[in-house]
DNA sequence: GAGGTATGTTAACAAATTGTTAAAGGATGC
DNA sequence: GCATCCTTTAACAATTTGTTAACATACCTC
């Protein structure tokens, strides 16, 4: 299991950060303060770091460069507000890998990270099955019968999310901050129309789910 | 079996990387003078160069631009202690394409050649083909037909971006990023203008497309 | 089974993304 | 300098996607 070092003071996007890597399979160590979290980078040789740009105690440039002095190559993401005066390659040049801007997608986080990761260590890529689909994720493809079949983003995204955490009953509203951020607020009927959506594509028999299964008053929940 | 050039003034450095690359099934040849490093680089047709920034007789900087003024594409990795001043930028900008601080680690440099080797060296001699289009890397000629068809710059290099990393989704960021390098700063929308560009010199049906896809919330996405 | 609530489904509109063109500015070569 | 080509971006068109309302159907409680 992979682990990620998140360092942010703001406690909720922190909160929301590290619910999400746990149900997407990391292993995550939340930290508040700056150097705290250099430090952790040093002890924890976590496989990927999240810093955040402005922080106390010492900043995620100094950070950045701390690390890279010291010769630790983990990979770093950089999380920066809008209002920051964001240098693109003062970050990269000082050793960051990659930066985000809040507010960010969580789905558009964890495809970053992923991406990252998969550049610094890349393993084998993982297919999904079930039924007579295959959705491989690091093509971004998915298919039936060996057919590609296309879907939206949101759709696309929603079926990771889903094929990351199977098997357990995942609330409208759970579904909604994971897959559509903590930025948007949709109405919660938006999950079904798109649940729909995915049976009609990759259910078997749509009108009989066994894949994408509601469960009555709370969700739905996936069965690979 | 592949060939790398080493030229280093520091013998203890120059042999310890000699030995280090026979041990990982290497065929090293060592120099200690720049101005032989370059003559060896045009004569011997290295699969790489490992070149140190300060040298006698002519430096690595300056390697690296005769190298490229002469059209020789050979990967280069310069070598740079940790005093000099050096700016990562610029040695990518005259042709180099990876660098390394001493001192490192015998594994990472092990890890940036073979990641360097794995990334040029599937091009020689190289020929893609795809529909009625072929391109031949080493002339860098794009033909239709068997006629040749003349591509731009930025044309050309997005084609061998896309050449290189076929059937993934790519972000308009990732391409920005590796074919216009993090120092310039394009609008993302530049990349659709080149892509449409692409497709119309390179497309059977420049409005269906076939190669050059779009992933829609994505990015594009080549296949062949 | 009735009533109330939850979910399925569809279509229409709004919003976002992409395609395309043209033109301004830059670079390059003569 | 001039002409030419290239890059970039603005602008608008075309397309795709997201969201929600509305109604239909299913489920649960009593």
């Amino acid at each position: 299991m992979q682990t990620v070092l998140v360092i942010d003071d703001d406690e909720s996007l922190r909160d929301t950060i590290g619910v999400l890597l746990e149900q997407e399979g990391f292993n995550a160590v939340l930290v508040e303060d700056g150097r705290e979290g250099f430090e952790k980078a040093l002890l924890l040789k976590p496989d990927l770091v999240l810093v955040d740009l402005r922080l106390p105690g010492m900043s995620g440039v100094e950070i950045c460069k701390q690390l890279r002095a010291a010769r630790i190559l983990t990979p770093i993401i950089v999380l920066s507000a809008v209002g920051d005066e964001v240098d693109k390659v003062l970050l990269l040049e000082i050793g960051a890998d990659d930066y985000v801007v809040k507010p960010f997608g969580t789905r558009e986080l964890l495809a970053r990270i992923r991406a990252l990761l998969r550049r610094t260590a890349p393993d084998a890529h993982k297919v999904f099955h079930f039924s007579d689909a295959e959705i491989d994720l690091d093509r971004r493809m998915v298919s039936r019968h060996g057919e590609e079949l296309k879907l939206t983003p949101s759709e696309y995204n929603l079926l990771t999310y889903f094929l990351h955490n199977p098997d357990r009953p995942l609330t409208r509203d759970m579904i909604l901050n994971s897959v559509w951020g903590y930025q948007s607020f949709p109405n919660t009927r938006t999950v079904d129309a798109h649940v729909v959506k995915l049976r009609q594509k990759l259910e078997p028999d749509p009108n009989m789910p066994r894949h994408f299964l509601t469960v009555h008053g709370v969700g739905y929940r996936f069965v690979p």
